[in-house]
DNA sequence: ACTATCCATCAACATTTCTTGCTTGACCGA
DNA sequence: TCGGTCAAGCAAGAAATGTTGATGGATAGT
């Protein structure tokens, strides 16, 4: 009845973490309507490639993307799962905490 | 149909920042079972007072916590809105994903 | 008034993260 | 095989973040 699993905050801030950047947040944006290669975020983001490829690396480390090469292109694709647990993450936060009730000062 | 909203990246990127630390998720961690004050948090995590002066600063900038004075002590509390807000948005990404549809060649 | 406690803030430093330009490997077409 | 394009990786510097120890304001008890 308390929470279901305890929090692996390791895991928990690497998924935030990679969603802590306006850069990669703009990425995530543009994967939302599907695959994308890096040529086309490229061009829509006005990055430089290297800069791109950091952001992309980094939201692969952290699960947020997958990536498949397609001959001389890699495209990248939003990982849903990962999305599920991020959700379900903060969902779980937002129902442990309990009304507002007050359980009795702390100090004192 | 399209997204709702456009994203507030600026925004979206200070909730995940808060929430990107280690020592951020275990305050947001004890913060699940109620109000907590300042003293009792440093006890529990064991870390220097003004580290968690800093990481609470923190996450009350990006309106995850708010805070409360009560003669000596200042209690936090989780701000249970901000929570929603952010399983929404997550929520939001997992849904505007459609289905494994790939739309097209990007490239060629 | 004096003392002790709680907590925010500051300055200095350490660490991490991000950016930039360049290089390299893979792939493709001619 | 040569030349061009796509994208990852590296090294160096810049910028942002986190840590530490010290200080000071507010509050409460004596």
């Amino acid at each position: 009845m308390p929470a279901a699993t305890a929090l692996d905050t390791a895991q928990a801030s690497r998924w935030f973490h990679a969603l802590s950047d306006e850069t990669r947040l703009e990425i995530v944006e543009r994967l939302l309507t599907g695959e994308r290669c890096v040529c086309e975020l490229t061009d829509d983001l006005d990055v430089a490639q290297s800069r791109l490829s950091f952001h992309l690396k980094t939201l692969k480390d952290a699960d947020l993307v997958t990536d498949r090469r397609d001959g001389r292109w890699v495209h990248y694709t939003l990982n849903r799962e990962t999305l599920g647990e991020i959700e379900a993450l903060v969902g779980s936060f937002k129902r442990a905490l309990r009304g507002p009730g007050k359980q009795g000062a702390c100090c004192d």
